[in-house]
RNA sequence: GGAAGGGUGGCCGAGCGGUUGAUGGCGCUGGUCUUGAAAACCAGUUUCCGAGUAAUUGGAACGUGAGUUCGAAUCUCACCCCUUCCGCCA
């Protein structure tokens, strides 16, 4: 959520940056509600400062034991209006309110201006080399089916399309991941969270995910309660409506969650194997951080997610999306993709972003700061570090031999007991 | 799911129709005292939205929302959450 007040004083800006971005909404009907709101505001405060002298007035002659009678009904009348326009103040709030939440985060100014991904910019390409393969390498599913370690047809007989199965040693490389990466992370100074896999709509609120993209939810029936498309919404929630001390930022959580997506409007897309599944892992940082900070801080969670990729010794780039291509919520946003030698293309498998105080806003996170004592909205930030799944997958295709075997990343080995080689049962 | 009790400022905890944004305590900040610290004492210590160049000033908030009233933290209703007990259950 962008501050109203900002918004009302520098519209040129904010009207770039909705451009930049590709957005088409109007700040008209929202200026001109809020021009509306302020006039009445006024007009109520007036009436009732009015009426708290008056009510004083009356409690003051009823201790003494004199008679009232005619100022109250003139009262009666005053607070009469003061309800209608309370009435009216609290429609035109809750019309402002809904037009701010559908407005999305301004990008920065370091970010290349573009429309779609081809904008993007390569940043860099990670230390890992792309490796020559002296056969022709396969994707990952049929190199995980025919390891027996990968199962759709079993999975889609289950739960339907877009579900992934696995087995034996591909469930034990799927936990070893995840193990690694928190380990990691722990390591690295974030703290560890379990948090619920459902969360309120309030949640989603926060975080951005609502009002706008309840398509790519899945919500219960009966309950207000979603199952998370992203660790970050209960993380990024875990401060929700409150003050840190400025000591004690940044604060850095690191959690292993589900993610339940369901894919809307990708039909046809990524229909084969682990790219775009209705549920897959993920391992995601969140940091909460001093608005001077963000920008460093978020350099320091690109390179955090970096180093799981380095160690697994799979190949990578840095990218830096470009404004056409950031999300709702995001100011800026570098991309992780590593590379697939069957698909023969670059997957995205981490996406790390400043959010500035778009989300603190909406969930009301601040701090206090030492000098002065104000308050100020915290950065939220976030990135994968990193997506199981897709890792899984791109473990499968780099590593493949011509035996069909998967050699285990060296990091990894520890995690499974030792065993370095994947091949069939 | 049923029953009972409860949700008040950073925390504890009063208040149960009329200067109560809210007694008191703890904590925190500043000061006095002290070589320094502690103790003691004094003072300060919620947030949001407006008006104004500013000093300043108005309004709102006691889980949430509605209602009664000239006036609600205090009364009524609905909902949410927490605690305990019962039921069910991994």
């Amino acid at each position: 959520m962008l501050d109203l007040k900002f918004i009302r004083e520098n519209i040129k800006k904010v009207n770039k940056g909705l451009k930049n971005k590709g957005e088409k909404i109007s700040l008209d009907e929202l200026l001109q509600l809020d021009g509306e709101r302020r006039k009445i505001l006024v007009e109520v405060e007036n009436l009732k400062y009015r009426r708290n002298k008056a009510s004083e007035e009356i409690g003051k002659l009823k201790r003494e034991g004199k008679e009232i009678k005619e100022s109250i009904g003139e009262m009666q009348k005053v607070s009469e209006r003061i309800r209608e326009l309370d009435d009216k103040l609290k429609e035109l709030q809750e019309k402002t309110k809904s037009l701010l939440l559908m407005i999305p985060n301004l990008p920065h100014e370091s970010v290349p201006v573009g429309k779609t991904p081809k904008n993007n910019k390569v940043i860099r390409e990670g230390k890992p080399q792309k490796k020559k393969f002296n056969f022709e390498p396969r994707e990952h599913w049929e190199v995980g089916e025919s390891l027996g370690i990968l199962d759709f047809p079993l999975a889609s007989r289950i739960s339907g399309t877009r579900f992934a199965l696995l087995k034996g040693k591909g469930a034990r490389l799927e936990r070893a991941l995840i193990n690694f990466m928190l380990d990691l992370h722990i390591k690295g100074g974030y703290k560890e969270i379990l948090p619920p896999f459902m969360v309120t709509g309030e949640s989603m609120m926060g975080t951005g995910q609502l009002p706008k993209f309840s398509i790519e939810l899945y919500k219960c029936k009966d309950d207000d309660l979603y199952l998370i498309p992203t660790g970050e919404v209960p993380l990024t929630n875990l401060h929700k409506n409150q003050i840190q001390k400025e000591k004690d930022l940044p604060l850095n959580y690191v959690a292993y969650t589900p993610c339940f997506r369901r894919e809307a409007g990708s039909y046809g897309k990524d229909t084969k194997g682990l790219i775009r599944n209705h549920q897959f892992n993920k391992v995601e940082l969140v940091k909460f951080t001093k608005p001077e900070d963000s920008y460093g801080e978020l350099e320091t969670l690109v390179s955090d997610a970096e180093k799981v990729l380095e160690l697994l010794e799979i190949p990578y780039q840095v990218v830096a999306l470009c404004t056409g291509d950031l999300g709702f919520g995001a100011a800026k946003t570098y991309d992780l993709e590593v590379w697939m030698p069957g698909e023969n293309r670059w997957r995205e498998v981490s996406s790390c972003s400043n959010f500035t105080d778009f989300q603190a806003r909406r969930i009301n996170i601040k701090y206090k700061k030492e000098g002065t004592g104000t308050l100020e909205y915290v950065h939220t930030l976030n990135g994968s570090g990193i997506a199981i799944g897709r890792t899984f997958a791109a473990i499968l295709e780099n590593n493949q031999t011509e035996k069909g075997t998967v050699v285990i990343p060296k990091i990894l080995q520890p995690y499974m007991n030792g065993l370095e080689i994947i091949d069939r049962d």
